[in-house]
DNA sequence: TCTCATTTATGACTGTACTCAGTTTATGAT
DNA sequence: ATCATAAACTGAGTACAGTCATAAATGAGA
């Protein structure tokens, strides 16, 4: 739930400054939220209940009581649309994964636990998730792609969050950039994340092999006794 | 170039065996072959002119001299013959990458080497690329699965080895599973350069961001003094 | 209240990816 | 050669995402 209100508000109110009677938006942004959050109700029930593919842009439009051409107004593709209705949603999923983490455990384990719940999210509809991934892995278009960057930044927050916590407890190195480990951690869970969502391989498989990969990560790969980290990149003799 | 002949060269033969006078296909299959390379060029000279989405799937057809409705006996999709087009461009592209590496350099500077040919690869056609990232990120049908297999394989054996050289120079680990290891350094890579790529960096940044993600990631996050290694997955107390 | 300009909505229309019923072509057997 | 069977091909047709010219709604100013 949590339908976010106001999102897209105004771009400028323009100026109905002066006595402005009504702090509240004026009928034509009411409507047009209104609207929004009645296509995006009906996308996600008809998304959730046909899948994406079978659902027609015209069922939706039907669906949310509008003109076919205006569901175009609120999302320039049905591939935004997707993304539109699900963004929220997402965010939501991220928020609780990372508000009741373990408070005991590894750093691994902590990973697992959110990461784990992200994966139990798209599992919920594999083909679902398969359109879903696959849009917002490409994003071209500036709604989605700020809707994503929100996402991203809750994301690489809480991860972020849990290596900060392990810096205090000491066994993490306080050199290591905690957004940047975060980014890495990240990345080895959407490769695998998109491995699995392709089909290839089993749940349970994949959550083992995440785990080990996380910890590999984690442990990075250098002998302990190896010369001291740089974490600012070296540039080689000279070259090219 | 390299046009890859015998491809999907034959499901059975059926039983031409006995006496066999040509070892060579029968006419079906060669026509088939050279028809499905006449596909290939015309996309590939299409989708390069014209772009992705502005070349038409009859366009293509017609170039290649075929039905309309023979070019989905070769690609299920437009989005399937994309990547048919170019995975062999991009193994023979991978090859390429990892067979002169500098044989000096750190870990991560001969990663940077491989990877920055695949990015050079890339920058050639941005608008290409997002499309044939998206359309890889998640795959489903058989064809390209296995095409994308090959691929994927070819580069982790390349990351491999050069983590394997590594090992073997002492500097890295030699508990840490080398195509593991690969596959996370991929993700790395992968993830920067879907961000890349969607536009929102340049390429001088992406790159200098990436070589320092890389960096952190060899390193990894653990206090060299912190305990030993664990690289099997090891279960917390009890639990659900 | 009545303009009038601007924003938002609409659905008939268009372009195109993809299908399918019918046709052609190759092949092995006789 | 001739036939039977199966594989491969074909392009007219279909379904649907997305456009656009026109209409309705809104709000500011008079």
């Amino acid at each position: 739930m949590a339908e976010k209100l106001a999102k897209r508000a105004s771009k400028q109110p323009a100026k109905k400054s002066r006595v402005e009677t009504t702090n509240e938006l004026g009928r034509r942004e009411r409507n047009k939220l209104e609207k929004r959050d009645r296509i995006i109700a009906a996308a996600k029930a008809l998304f959730g209940s046909k899948g994406f593919a079978d659902t027609t842009t015209q069922e939706i439009a039907e669906k949310a009581d509008i003109g076919t051409g205006t569901l175009f107004l609120y999302a320039k593709s049905k591939e935004e649309l997707l993304v539109m209705v699900f963004s929220d949603d997402m965010l939501e999923q991220v928020q609780n994964a990372f508000s009741h983490l373990p408070s005991s455990g590894s750093l691994v384990d902590q990973l697992m636990h959110a990461f784990g719940s992200m994966i139990d999210y798209h599992d919920q509809d594999r083909e679902l998730a398969r359109a879903l991934l696959k849009e917002v892995s490409v994003l071209t278009t500036p709604g989605p792609r700020k809707d994503l960057a929100t996402l991203m930044r809750a994301i690489f927050e809480g991860i972020g969050e849990i290596i900060t916590k392990g810096q205090s407890a000491g066994s993490i190195r306080d050199v290591a950039d905690p957004l940047l480990a975060a980014e890495n951690l990240f990345a080895i869970y959407y490769l695998a994340l998109l491995n699995w969502i392709s089909g290839e391989v089993s749940k349970p498989k994949f959550i083992k092999r995440l785990r080990i990969k996380l910890t590999l990560g984690v442990e990075g790969l250098i002998e302990p006794t190896a010369p001291k980290r740089t974490i600012t990149a070296r540039k080689p003799a000279r070259k090219s």
